[in-house]
DNA sequence: TCTTCCCCATGACAGATGTCACGGGGAAGT
DNA sequence: ACTTCCCCGTGACATCTGTCATGGGGAAGA
């Protein structure tokens, strides 16, 4: 029997998703969470062999939680189940200890093999996906970069982005050109929506 | 027995529900469509009592997938399930026939339940959603202002969005100044997103 | 010790954005 | 027929954005 742990934000997929994995009769589901921070400490409670995350949740995120699942609990094998196949998620969750990388457009048998593989030590990411990663090549992006340009998402003009971060509006107009440089964008917000898509925020 | 159609682009996430939805003994998933646009043929062809339809998928999505449906099978009650409570996308869907509006955060048991509710005759939509939907108030931009919003928010120039929807520079630049004076936004990113998460755009 | 990079900040300046006035055409309502 | 609103567009101008130069501090690596 293969003890699951479910972490998904939106309670109607989670319960949708926990109803089509128990058709399965070699799998149980041990655990559901809607939050990045409740993953450990439930985890650690209820021993699953593998965990399902979500990226975009609230409490820090999948990402996150997958970090610190793998720092606590190792045995714990790691499968990202996510909306957007953003090559720097994809990045991010193999530096975090994740061996399996799955969209929410594969069909559900996807889900299940996946399962299977990744119990069977093996890892799963979509080819075409781990393609488009690897030619993405690493973040280019300084930590500071990173900051003002998720700041600059919402939209807001320079002295809203940089009284959010706590920099002088100089230093914002500064980190945000060098961002757009590098991200071959002609103003700040292509250049935010960009390192979004790429999953670099 | 009540027969179901589900129009959700995620593979997955249709599958999860579908396999949810078969728990229910009264329940028959009479169809499952991944595009607005394939809603009303296959209504056509399966008879559902009820479509569950997603908002935001490819193929002219759910909002116009809800109107084309109420009009050419007008027995069929139309459920929406989405995943963000824009007060302009319940208006939309209340507009276009639909008589239920449920978002995915809500639990698998509201979803039945919903289903059961709509089938007896009457209409499901989350209250605290109705209170916002209400006080937002009707769309207050044009049908010009929510072209360059939407050509907006991908965040190109001036001249790129004048180019998209075929405008001089500076007939964009007016269309976005008044509409971001009808949203308080400070410049047309905040307006854009403002309408977005409105969902009027 | 020196070099490189990141981060912070100021200042000058060119280009882009946003505001406003103005004017014309067309459609819908009175 | 007249009014109102939407849509289109130009032009002038104030403000904001983005670029670039410059300079200093700190940390990490050679």
């Amino acid at each position: 029997m293969i003890r699951i742990l479910l972490a998904e934000d939106q309670a109607l997929v989670r319960g949708a998703l926990a109803a089509l994995l128990r058709l399965e009769s070699d799998l149980a589901i041990v655990a559901e969470v809607a939050r990045g921070d409740a993953v450990v400490p439930t985890a650690l409670a209820t021993h699953p062999d593998i965990a399902l995350l979500d990226i975009e949740m609230p409490g820090g995120g999948g990402l996150a939680a997958a970090r610190a699942l793998h720092a606590q609990l190792p045995a714990c094998r790691i499968i990202m189940v996510t909306t957007f196949g953003r090559s720097g998620y994809l990045r991010q969750a193999m530096e975090g200890g994740a061996v399996g990388f799955l969209l929410k457009d594969a069909p559900p048998s996807d889900l299940v093999a996946a399962i299977h593989r990744v119990h069977a030590g093996g890892k799963v990411v979509d080819p075409e996906l781990a393609m488009t990663a690897l030619s993405a090549g690493p973040n280019p992006l300084t930590d500071r970069e990173r900051a003002v340009l998720a700041a600059a998402l919402d939209g807001g003009s320079i002295a809203v982005i940089a009284a959010r971060i706590a920099l002088a509006e100089g230093t914002v107009r500064n980190h945000l050109s060098l961002a757009m440089h590098k991200l071959g964008a002609q103003n700040r917000m292509e250049a935010a929506r960009r390192a979004e898509q790429q999953g670099w925020l």
